[in-house]
RNA sequence: GCGCUUGUAGCUCAAUUGGAGAGAGCAUCUGACUACGGAUCAGAAGGUUGGGGGUUCGAGUCCCUCCAAGCGCGCCA
């Protein structure tokens, strides 16, 4: 790695300077502006000061070092602004990008060993078994899959779950509805009005427990949306099996025992406030009934279980739940900083610039399987992975759904199935890609062809900060900036045709590769498909 | 009232985690194709990063304060 290259150079110079005490860790960074070259370090302006120097006159020490004997592919360092050190390298490194992303291809490129197999469970959607998902579901679904896909690609043992809310009191109601909607009647109070209970009622047979046959009914519902929308789970959890083994009991028992929970008032209450809570949280009703939290604490124990890691994706209106969750991890002896509990803030829906009106009550849902057969689902995930899940998000439908400029989906895979005509044309014309070994890279000089290479440059530290940070906006954002440099070097630079030599054609055509793997690579940690004709 | 999140170009959003002159897309204006899919490319214009203080070589980023928006604050789930 060329940045290790030069971190270590420096840091060799730094020694050799006599700056003391040496610095934990040399960064090297792009710098934003070309003339700033190619990588840039600020060590001398971050440790002048621990070492008793003057910032500029460090850089300026080290610029005459590295000079003296400059690590390979760098052909200039200077010095730069309040003490920056600059190098400026030669095309050679990023031919060097070109093969390393061939050689590694689509599973290999980028791909930093973060994980080292540490178990991850990531929970999202869990929508309740009483409907099908819902458009308020739609972008947690995309960010929890993206998160999974980004996890899984840096070495970490994913699991994809689905929490079912199948007790309690809703589910009732809910198989009540279906009841009634088979009678012809009117659901009962605080029942569910939607259209599919109707029509699911009609499938209804005489001789089954509707609630049983409803929760069935629900999840094969969610289930097709979901997998028409691209994200498929390894395990869809019961929150009745945990009542059948004895699993909340027996987590109401140690919390008692740990003497983190009491009774009061003729309820049993979790003494969430010695990890930060506002005020204790019943577990046990005076009525005998469990509250949600108490089976979420033996549900999120279970996974405790199962993973070393735990990330929850909640939606923004359960964020007053993440301390009282994290208090009752801590209450039972378990790391609540292994609990990780991301919140996506609502996305409001327009359409043709109208807000959508959505009442769960008059149910006026928009389901996510409409946004998927509005949009399509590739062009309804990038949507969502647009933009980074701690701002507000509107959404217009009519927006996503055309095909114009102004939808970022089909400028990158636009990109993506440009490559292969480029490939089916250099086959038409005779000019077969041949062995890269036989290729002269060297060839490739012009900016257009660098600012591709450039960008897959960026790739593996794309990856690891969006997984760092389970930001997969970020990998959104490169693969629009990726797609930005294909079309750029698309324009000026004809692959095969007159005016081009065969050696260049060679070239040129193992670029289209390495550009398409980054495309590949950043358009399924997406879930978005990589088309290879529009 | 308290808590979480947000506030950046006309609009939608980025910003390598404290780096150099804050960048893209859309929209607007001006240009570019007898060739690989023009669903493209280039250029111009557009900013007191909500306001005010502070920290330091350096702040959109960290701290304080005020303003505004969304969401929460139940022996509901």
């Amino acid at each position: 790695m060329i940045r290790d290259d030069l971190a270590a150079a420096v840091r060799e110079a730094l020694s050799a300077l006599g700056v003391d005490p040496l610095p934990e860790r040399v960064d090297l960074e792009r710098p934003g502006r070309r003339e700033h070259g190619d990588w840039s370090s600020n060590v001398a302006l971050a440790t002048a000061k621990k070492a008793g120097r003057n910032p500029r006159e460090l850089a300026a020490q080290l610029v005459e070092h590295l000079s003296a004997a400059p690590p390979a592919h760098v052909l200039k360092v200077d010095l730069a602004g309040p003490g920056f050190v600059n190098f400026h390298l030669a095309p050679t490194w990023l031919h060097d990008i070109l093969t390393e992303v061939v050689e590694a291809g689509p599973d290999g490129y980028a791909k930093p060993d973060l994980g080292q197999g540490r178990s991850v469970n990531v929970e999202f959607v869990s929508a309740n078994p009483t409907g099908p998902v819902h458009a308020g579901h739609a972008r947690g679904a995309a960010h929890g899959d993206s998160v999974a896909r980004l996890l899984t690609r840096t070495g970490h043992a994913v699991t994809r779950e689905f929490y079912i809310n199948d007790r309690g009191v809703q589910m009732q109601k809910f198989g009540q509805s279906l009841a009634a909607r088979k009678a012809g009647e009117e659901p009962p109070e605080g029942g569910y009005l939607g259209e599919y209970v109707t029509e699911w009622a009609q499938e209804l047979p005489d001789d089954v427990d509707p609630v049983v046959w409803g929760e069935e009914r629900a999840l094969q519902d969610q289930r097709e949306a979901l997998g028409a929308f691209g994200v498929h789970f390894d395990e869809w959890f019961s929150e009745l099996t945990l009542v059948d083994s004895g699993a909340i009991e027996t987590t109401l028992a140690e919390l008692l025992e740990r003497g983190v929970a009491y009774e009061q008032d003729g309820a049993t209450w979790l003494r969430s406030t010695d990890h930060g809570d506002d005020k204790d949280r019943v577990l046990v009703k005076s009525d005998g009934e469990y509250t949600y939290l108490l089976p979420d604490i033996a549900y999120h124990r279970d996974k405790f279980s199962r993973a070393e890691q735990l990330i929850n994706v909640w939606g923004a209106d359960h964020h007053g739940y993440i301390v009282r969750m994290k208090a009752a991890m801590a209450s039972l002896g378990l790391d609540a900083d292994a609990l990780e509990i991301e919140i996506v803030q609502m996305v409001d829906l327009l359409k043709d610039g109208e807000p959508m009106k959505l009442s769960k009550r008059a149910g006026t849902v928009v389901e996510l399987r409409d946004i998927v057969d509005e949009v399509g689902a590739d062009a309804a995930r990038l949507t969502y992975l647009l933009q980074s899940i701690d701002s507000r998000q509107t959404v217009d439908l009519a927006e996503v759904a055309s095909q114009g400029m102004d939808n970022p989906v089909y400028y990158v895979q636009m990109a993506h199935a440009r490559i292969h005509g480029i490939t089916r044309r250099a086959d038409e014309a005779g000019f077969p890609r041949g062995p890269l070994a036989d290729a002269d890279l060297s060839l490739l000089t012009h900016e257009r062809e660098l600012d591709v290479l450039r960008a897959l440059s960026e790739l593996p530290d794309v990856v690891r900060l969006a997984t760092e940070d389970r930001a997969p906006h970020k990998v959104t954002t490169w693969v629009r900036d990726l797609a930005g440099a294909f079309h750029g070097f698309y324009h000026d630079c004809y692959v095969v045709g007159d005016g081009v030599s065969p050696e260049l054609t060679q070239a040129r055509l193992w670029l289209a590769e390495s550009a398409r793997i980054g495309l590949s690579i950043g358009l399924d940690l997406l879930g978005v498909s990589a088309p290879e004709t529009m």
